[in-house]
DNA sequence: TTATTTTTATACCGATCACGGATTAATTTC
DNA sequence: GAAATTAATCCGTGATCGGTATAAAAATAA
């Protein structure tokens, strides 16, 4: 545990003023004392030192005029310009990016067809160094101006280490992505799974703002959880994050474990049709979900079946999550939504058949279908809270063992 | 999210000290600057508003000489006197209690026969003021002198509230069992689950000392779930416990979910004895383990299966744990353990199994094996954690509902 | 017995920080 | 142009921490 010092305190408290400047858009300080319910004086000092450091920046224009008289209020900004962040979203079929300006706002977006299937971490890292320096070129920047690079893939991911223990995209395990990224580019490099980065997306910029304790599970061509406790992402040992896909549901009489990836998941659900080979080719143009459904209203008997059993299958492990988490919240994201009912329905009613009586009612689901972007977005959040430098460590056991691209600490000032 | 002042600073830096007299046994203010890295200054305040306060003493008797010379360091203890708690420890066949002072040390104990299946709540209320009157007047005390009493007992509960949500010992659900032991006894009581309880006491006293992450799962006639996570206990939307027993262990075919408590509690592994009867007798006495370890030894084919199912089963739930929590090292606890071998190894076996490969050795397993005083005085710690006044709210969304018996807040001074 | 040494605990000083009240600044309204 | 109003800052106070110096307590040595 840190010792409690002026310095702690300041970082605290200057660290809540700029994520209160970094949720409340354009705000004045006044506002700011209210809401962090700081004294003036302190939000005054603050403020002047987080815009002596370029964080912060006063908008001239466009004052709001605030209904009459008085002195008028001088709105404050993040600075768009304090950092410029490379977020990346990989999947199977395609790869998407997107450069932010220190307020996590875009500023250029790019997907790119791809086809990933346990590639080696070589041809990987090529390809997102080749889309980095073309979203990059796109916003009109150029490498040098990027301050960190956040790269969000389904699989096992220790945070802290960049490594990638598994991931259905690359070929070896333990693949040192965040290691491969910083030789390339020579930028600050932040991995983690896909389902923390729409977690972190969902909490900064979409549906769970100021929720601060939820459950999300994305449902892609991996099947992904995300744990948000306290505004912060549930990590394990070594900074792990989760990957619901290796869950086990089958019960104990089967020989072999059954994972929840090898029956839930898109390429699963797919294998049951009767055309397999043209839905896989759909799938590449990364449209399986939309086809699925066709087929499905088309009377595809296999394709029914697999749904149906998928949607169980979720419906379980989900309500396995709320007998050991709780949650007041869990969001369902991901492309394989656009199974819509189809999936849902079983998963609905299997969910509410396996909640325990006692837990009934205690998390609410809410659907959400964020676009591709919003996944990369959210990675690049991810980077942008270590920039914030928020006081308190990462949750999790793994402390903030920052990649070691050219700073080494990003601590209070 | 609090603001950080002067106050909070100085609430931080006390509880630290308070934590480190608490683990550090009788210590020296030195020391308590080495360990906490606080300034000599400063401790000698805090200590000294720490001994004001009645909260801490120093321990003239028996002073260590450290090795030689010099002025000798004056030992700080916790108060003993400064609180009196009771903690419960309640399951089917027995009721356990102790009597702790300040410190978490034991000044009675009492273990008594009960039996309780799905009883009223105004039975088991009974029974628990009738055993802490008990217990109280073992320790030469009077109810005036308790400052809280801290029940733990297996099955869903929300700990803000002191509600019962769901338990096997339990008539009707949603029991108010706080408010019930408020009206009772008057004195301010906590409600826990015992995983939660028995966990809190392998943090500060058992084998998990000094260890901030961990899961614990209880195997008794109830299978329960704790989850510490940075020294604080994880708890759900309301402060829900968990309650592991009532994990889906079925795949999605089958037609109704099967939960792993119907196959890995005590009672269900009985059932599949030859004897179900006399073998359901020796638990009432709890020696149930015992009993079934002689049965297995002298060929009891039922009792074999049975046992295997349930170590497959809570294997396969490990698994799953690790695949969701991945914590660096899983406690088992409970009296299912004196199954020994005919539980663990296939326990061991599935767990290992079943874990996905790129988690592979990331949590370690631990059996401990702590005597039904160590859960009830786990209760009792559970209480004192509030009474010590931690400024970071309890973790989880529910904050700090402190039961309103007497006293309505327990912050700082 | 007395002086020295060694270690512990506290007192004093300067630093930072948050806060409250007074002050200055920038508008609108009369 | 003066008054009113609201926003932001300046100044003094009280609190904390850290560092250094000092007082206290005991063992050791003369």
């Amino acid at each position: 545990m840190k010792t409690a010092d002026p310095e702690l305190m300041r970082a605290i408290n200057r660290f809540h003023v700029l994520d209160t400047i970094r949720r409340h858009g354009p705000i004045a300080r006044v506002e700011i004392c209210e809401r962090t319910e700081l004294s003036a004086t302190t939000v005054s000092a603050i403020t002047a030192s987080l815009i002596d450091d370029g964080l912060v920046a006063p908008q001239h224009i466009g004052d709001l005029r605030n209904g009459g008289r008085g002195r008028p209020r001088v709105m404050l900004t993040l600075n768009p310009d304090a950092a410029c962040i490379v977020g990346v979203k990989i999947s199977p079929y395609r790869m998407h990016l997107v450069v932010t300006d220190f307020q996590g706002d875009v500023l250029s977006e790019l997907g790119l067809p791809v086809r990933l299937d346990r590639e080696p971490l070589i041809v990987l890292s090529y390809l997102i160094e080749d889309g980095v320096r073309s979203c990059v070129t796109k916003a009109g920047l150029t490498i040098e101006a990027i301050t960190s690079l956040s790269v969000a893939l389904p699989g096992v991911v220790e945070y802290g280490t960049g490594c990638v223990r598994a991931s259905a995209l690359i070929a070896e395990p333990d693949a040192q992505l965040a290691e491969a990224m910083v030789a390339r580019l020579g930028i600050p490099t932040i991995v983690e799974s896909d389902a923390n980065a729409v977690a972190q997306a969902e909490y900064w910029f979409g549906e769970a703002r100021a929720l601060e304790d939820f459950v999300l599970v994305s449902l892609e061509n991996s099947i992904g959880l995300a744990v948000m406790h306290e505004g912060q992402l549930f990590r394990g040992a070594l900074g792990l994050s989760p990957n619901l896909g290796d869950l086990i549901v089958s019960g104990p009489d089967r020989a072999a474990p059954v994972r929840l990836a090898t029956i839930a998941e898109q390429e699963a659900i797919i294998a049951g049709s009767e055309d397999v080979e043209s839905l896989r080719e759909s799938a590449r143009s990364g449209e399986a979900a939309q086809e699925i459904v066709k087929r499905i209203e088309g009377g595809d008997e296999g394709l029914i079946l697999s749904a149906t059993r998928a949607g169980k299958s979720l419906g379980l492990a989900l309500a396995n999550i709320v007998t050991m988490l709780a949650p007041p919240r869990i969001f369902l994201v991901g492309s394989s939504l656009a199974l819509g009912d189809h999936l849902l329905n079983d998963l609905i009613a299997t969910l509410a058949d396996a909640t325990p009586e006692p837990l009934a009612g205690v998390s609410e689901i809410v659907v959400s279908m964020p676009g591709d972007a919003a996944w990369a977005r959210g990675a690049a959040a991810l980077a942008l809270r270590e920039l914030y430098g928020a006081p308190w460590s990462t949750t999790g056991p793994a402390r903030h063992a920052y990649k070691n691209g050219i700073q080494g600490e990003n601590h209070g000032r």
